[in-house]
DNA sequence: CTGAAAGCGCTAACAC
DNA sequence: GTGTTAGCGCTTTCAG
């Protein structure tokens, strides 16, 4: 004896209320949206049958006649990262405050899995999207913003005045850490650097130049760089080996280009009974939650994730001129690099 | 002169690619849902006028249709917990396989902005919701689930047979943990634990008074019990402060509720001149993704976090029974656990 | 202040 | 194989 009447209840419409309450539909949809043109009798009649019969707006049927919606997509390179991970819960709060939903996916750098949620998202006719785009997706980009979707390029600087982006200048944040060990005293530099298929390494490695031009090095003689193929603690474990047993003169710093990385090097360093920073001073990238923890608190760039996540949002509800946000990185100094 | 025309050109509709396509507009839906219905020569014309106008699918006015959609929604507690972040990952890999759209959100335990992300879920017609409830979040659960919306629980035992959920056995986890260090031959052992109001401290306790009285033991005598605020290492080095400033006799391992709490343990320990394992033993819980890389590797428990969100999303998807999967975690032995 | 009715863009019968 | 058409549930003129 099945009772799928009752089983599945057919969600209650906007026309049942009207029913229950005695009113037309026209004056439910009024209560539900500009409640001061219903009177008060009305409107606990109409809220009585909401409660009884729960009745849930339908998003879909109001999106499609109102044609915009409440909802925001944003796609970020993998969210088990905790740069995005910070970045989406800036995006979410800024959200939160004017009842928007966030469509989150991870991009991977995969090109089809990126234009596949790009698609999905412009399909929901979302308000707008917050994309980290990997390599050679911005014509993609460019064309959905054209069909009329308001994009917001996240960490990443905009190729177009009228597409707005949030960045993060990773230039002045590899300079700040190598300004940093030079003052500390240190003549030459290890950079622990990453593959140039990461735009990240490549524009750290040029504020570890400028910085060292600027104060009358010749990078050519001050630094040793080591291109490790993958940015993980493993890696910077064997980089560090290698970087010791180079045994090259004099090097008495090392600049690592995220803190998986440094907490890598950190590793082989004790390994090898050296001691930090006397031995070697190391400086990372990220300041992740457990750098201030570590048997050697770790020196490292922070940079404002969660209120980049936020702008980026802010840049999109503000709806005012597509703006070109950089933030500049902090260099927050702990045991590893002084002593 | 504006050109507004131009400048936002309405979105092409299937209508319009009907007209392009000297087609009628069900000929057009059929080459999107149906396409082996559709002559060779006519599906060419179309797709032709499809690319012609950049035509995007609505997805709301096909939900509407439907009833149903390709959406899914997902409630965690913070998604920047690195367990919720995996998880959240796992379900996102999940949902790529079906071409579904992730709406995700953080409650933050609060049970209004928990409110109402289920609500904004549910008006957009969500097929599904994976939900981690906060403190007397499942009557809300129950009336979203009556309503229609399929609901399974994360990190969390359904109270009904009829939620699905998936969760992981807590009480397991501290047990593996507790028979460990008994194995490694310590007679007394400290517990550095969170508050009661926190569902897995209280479920661990029990996994770690079980595992004690399996032993034979008296918890009474073979416990010390600190407890702590917040999770995180600043307490935990504070908690093994004062359990070292009590001087326990015999107390010479330590479990660590979470592995930022067994962080901040590590450093009070060294701070002191301790040796790990030596002095203390020490593991953790969560086998975050430094906890092999620190100057003393952490012994963990693991659990199965993207394994998880891939099966929560499963069961949403699959469609079948709800199941009430529970999950046993593993212990990873490193060195702070075993000279 | 309330009601009636016209769609929003699409899908799925059902005709042809 | 293709065309026609009736809604999905809601918002919003426009009348009353």
């Amino acid at each position: 004896m099945t009772t799928s009447r009752t089983d599945v209840p057919r969600r209650a419409g906007i026309a049942d209320v009207a029913r229950l309450a005695g009113v037309s539909v026209g004056t439910v949809s009024n209560v539900l949206n500009r409640p001061e043109r219903v009177s008060e009798p009305t409107r606990a009649k109409v809220q009585e049958a909401i409660e009884e019969l729960s009745f849930v707006r339908n998003a879909s049927a109001r999106q499609l006649r109102e044609g915009t919606v409440h909802t925001v997509g944003a796609v970020v390179l993998d969210i088990t990262n905790p740069f995005f991970t910070e970045t989406a819960r800036g995006i979410e709060d800024r959200l939160a405050q004017d009842e928007y939903t966030l469509m989150l996916g991870s991009s991977d750098e995969d090109p089809q899995r990126e234009s596949r949620l790009l698609r999905m998202f412009e399909e929901h006719g979302v308000r707008g999207m917050l994309v980290t785009p990997s390599r050679g997706s911005l014509d993609a980009l460019t064309r959905i913003h054209q069909r009329g979707t308001e994009v917001v390029l996240l960490d990443h600087t905009s190729p177009v005045p009228d597409m707005a982006s949030v960045a993060v200048d990773d230039v002045q944040g590899a300079a700040l850490a190598v300004r940093h060990l030079l003052e500390q005293g240190h003549e030459r530099l290890a950079f622990l650097n990453g593959p140039v298929s990461i735009r990240q390494c490549v524009e750290r490695r040029d504020g570890v130049v400028g910085a060292l031009v600027e104060a009358g090095k010749d990078p050519a003689e001050a630094l040793v760089e080591i291109t490790m193929d993958s940015l993980n603690a493993a890696h910077g474990a064997q980089a560090m080996g290698e970087l010791l047993d180079r045994a090259e003169p004099g090097v008495t710093a090392t600049f690592c280009v995220n803190d998986f990385t440094a907490l890598g090097a950190l590793r082989a360093l004790r390994e090898r009974g050296r001691s930090i920073p006397g031995d070697m001073a190391i400086v990372g990238y990220d300041d992740v939650n457990f750098a201030a923890d570590l048997a050697v608190p770790l020196t490292s760039v922070r940079q404002p994730t969660h209120e980049m996540g936020w702008r980026a949002a802010d840049l999109l509800l503000g709806s005012s001129e597509p703006e070109h946000v950089v933030y500049q990185p902090d260099l927050v100094v702990r045991a590893s690099s002084v002593s």
